[in-house]
DNA sequence: CCTACATTTGAGCAAATGCTCAAATGAATA
DNA sequence: TATTCATTTGAGCATTTGCTCAAATGTAGG
């Protein structure tokens, strides 16, 4: 036989010494778990353009809601869910909020994807 | 009236000029919906696990399974996924398929997150 | 107080997501 | 060829997501 298999919990297992070295090396389910969260935030058109438009200057709802073309309840709600993941802060002009960015990663983060979305051309 | 208010289709906007200003920055939508494709590829912690232990070593189906303690469809599924998004890329010796990553950026954009992560803290 | 208007919020709904289960496929071996 | 096992695939299902709509809230001014 050229791989050796074993069996764990009626999981079959190729090489069981590489699964627990890797599994050393990778983060803990609370780090994995904020990965992908901190991504999710980033997988949505709408939320992007808005992290985008906030990373040139700040703006009020309503502008960003003409800015991508969507209904200003649209993006109150996703504006509350960046505010909540601390992405985005805002302060109160009369009965504007104008938004800005809360993050500077986050800035970073885009332009790296950006540089991999244009070398896949 | 503190701020200049006028009415586009049936929409009110506080500052028209500002709204293009952005509008000329941000970038086309096609590069808008690939930055968010990329990222959602990495906003599942599934998929995110399979990536970072990829990233180490090559590894089986079997094996990837018993690392994120998942049935093997799963893991296939996402791999599917993975390999339409040409992120992973894997060859076969015998009956096994070994995977591995097809794309350097993704580590990179992985790492810069898992900082981001960290000094969240 | 009343009105106007920017924003927020909750409910509801269609679409997308990520899993399981069962069956199909591919490849080595008896 | 028949069997075994790793992998893939399709269907189904519960959950999540991102929007719309209507109503509520907050703030400035008459």
């Amino acid at each position: 036989m050229a791989v050796e298999t074993k069996d764990i919990c009626s999981v079959t297992v190729a090489n069981l010494e590489k699964v627990k070295a890797v599994q050393h090396q990778l983060p803990d389910a609370e780090t994995i778990q904020a990965l992908a969260e901190t991504f999710k935030a980033l997988s949505d058109p709408t939320r992007i353009q808005i992290l985008m438009a906030l990373a040139i200057e700040e703006m009020c709802v309503c502008d960003l809601a003409t800015l991508i073309n969507l209904s200003v309840s649209a993006v109150s709600h996703q504006l509350r869910l960046l505010r909540n993941l601390k992405l985005v802060k805002y302060r109160r002009e009369g009965k504007m909020a104008y938004y800005s960015l809360d993050d500077d990663h986050i800035e970073m983060l885009i332009q790296q994807a950006q540089e991999h979305v244009n070398e896949r051309a």
